[in-house]
DNA sequence: TTTAAAACATGATAATTGTCAGTTACTACC
DNA sequence: GGTAGTAACTGACAATTATCATGTTTTAAA
């Protein structure tokens, strides 16, 4: 495994490109990697951060309780992505725990690293702000989502954003698997009811199904059922 | 109407307060006042903003149109929040459409001031930055009450943070009146849905009416339905 | 390999919310 | 002061979604 942040590629999807060579250097310094199983936490809601998480490999969902019980997952991390840097900007809590859908790789970093080069890197805090604003602008566009559309809806664009984001494997099945669970989280429903509308959606010859893996097959007429026809 | 930055006591609340005097000089030389009426629109979602306005007086909604046609509110603004510093970090279209609810008074400032002093001063960015983060965190929360809060407690969460932010006059009446339109777009649900169940809470002793003006009776209560008895 | 636990699945039913159709009340403008 | 137009409201009904009960399959561990 690659140690040296100077030499990891990850660093050109996400912020830490703005750095210069001696602030990349104080980072690699003081990372530390880390291994995360399927099912395991990063951080957890409600903890305090010491620092944020650089994803070199591997799938995570940031969730949140909600005052019923129901976990409710707000996104999905991608490859090359910051995690922890909302709570660590605003000195606070994390408001979102962060668990691991599959094996990950990840790079712990001291959040005085971080804060530090905030405070005198102008290039720096601007990249991570690019990124905060296109955060800000999904979260919006999720909650139109979960407020206007139905479970039908949201479920169809799932499946296409799955596809689009993560791949599909050589037979059409997502390379990203997800429990029926996780997928209620996601839309924001009952297990039962989601499960109901998987198996209408594949008697509808939608998508295809095999054990927990799920292919798409009809593409278009799921971003078109997305949009409301 | 004062018409120096540098004299404005509302810079205090936002990102502003970060700029040195030079900056804030070339922040008044530039800026625009402007009064916007009750209904009139800020700026429209998908249209390019040429800078950001900073609120002196009044409350706005931002909004967007889902794909139905419906109008979803995302959020309130208050007094001193800057509006438009997403659009323009992240040099993007706007997302959201911002509309006056009540008589306004704002100042526009072109997006080359903020961008340049984005670029030079991270203490500024760091502010604009922290705001952001506050942002997104309470898109997070909104997020989950969408999913799994029902509209009555949505709706009875809406009116505590109405008195909570906007207060009540000396009769008991919210300060913010709002159309029932505009509460339908709030929690997200029929028009006719949230009469109904205005008419409840009414009926139930947690507010009373007076036309258009609602005012809140049992807050404690109306808490406590929010978060699922 | 058996067995317990978890995940997946389906049916029946109830609760929530939306839609359509219509009435009443308020507001603004000639 | 009449009238057009919009907002507020109500009823009846339909659609969506949750809940509870129960059975089946898959997974993982003893």
């Amino acid at each position: 495994m690659e140690t040296r942040c100077e030499n990891c590629i990850i660093r050109q999807f996400n912020s830490l490109r703005a750095l210069s060579k001696d602030e990349l250097k104080k980072v690699a310094d003081s990372k530390i990697s880390k291994k995360i199983n399927k099912g395991e936490a990063l951080f957890i809601e409600g903890q305090k951060l010491d620092g944020v998480f650089c994803v070199r490999e591997g799938v995570s969902k940031l969730s949140k309780l909600s005052s019923n019980g129901k976990e409710q997952i707000v996104k999905l991390t991608n490859r090359g992505e910051i995690m922890g840097q909302r709570s660590v900007i605003a000195e606070d809590f994390t408001n979102l725990s962060a668990t691991a859908i599959n094996d990950m790789e990840v790079c712990f970093i001291p959040k005085e690293v971080i804060s530090n080069t905030l405070n005198t890197n102008p290039y720096f805090s601007l990249e991570v702000l690019r990124h905060m604003a296109h955060d800000l602008k999904e979260a919006d566009d999720v909650i139109v989502n979960m407020s206007q559309k139905t479970v039908k809806q949201r479920l169809a664009e799932a499946f296409v954003y799955l596809k689009k984001n993560y791949g599909e494997d050589e037979n059409g099945f997502l390379l990203l698997t997800l429990s029926r669970d996780d997928y209620a989280n996601i839309v924001g429903a009952a297990t039962e009811s989601l499960i109901r509308m998987i198996s209408e959606f594949k008697k509808k010859g939608l998508i295809k199904t095999e054990g927990k893996k799920i292919g798409i097959v009809e593409e278009e007429m799921l971003q078109e059922l997305a949009d409301g026809f």
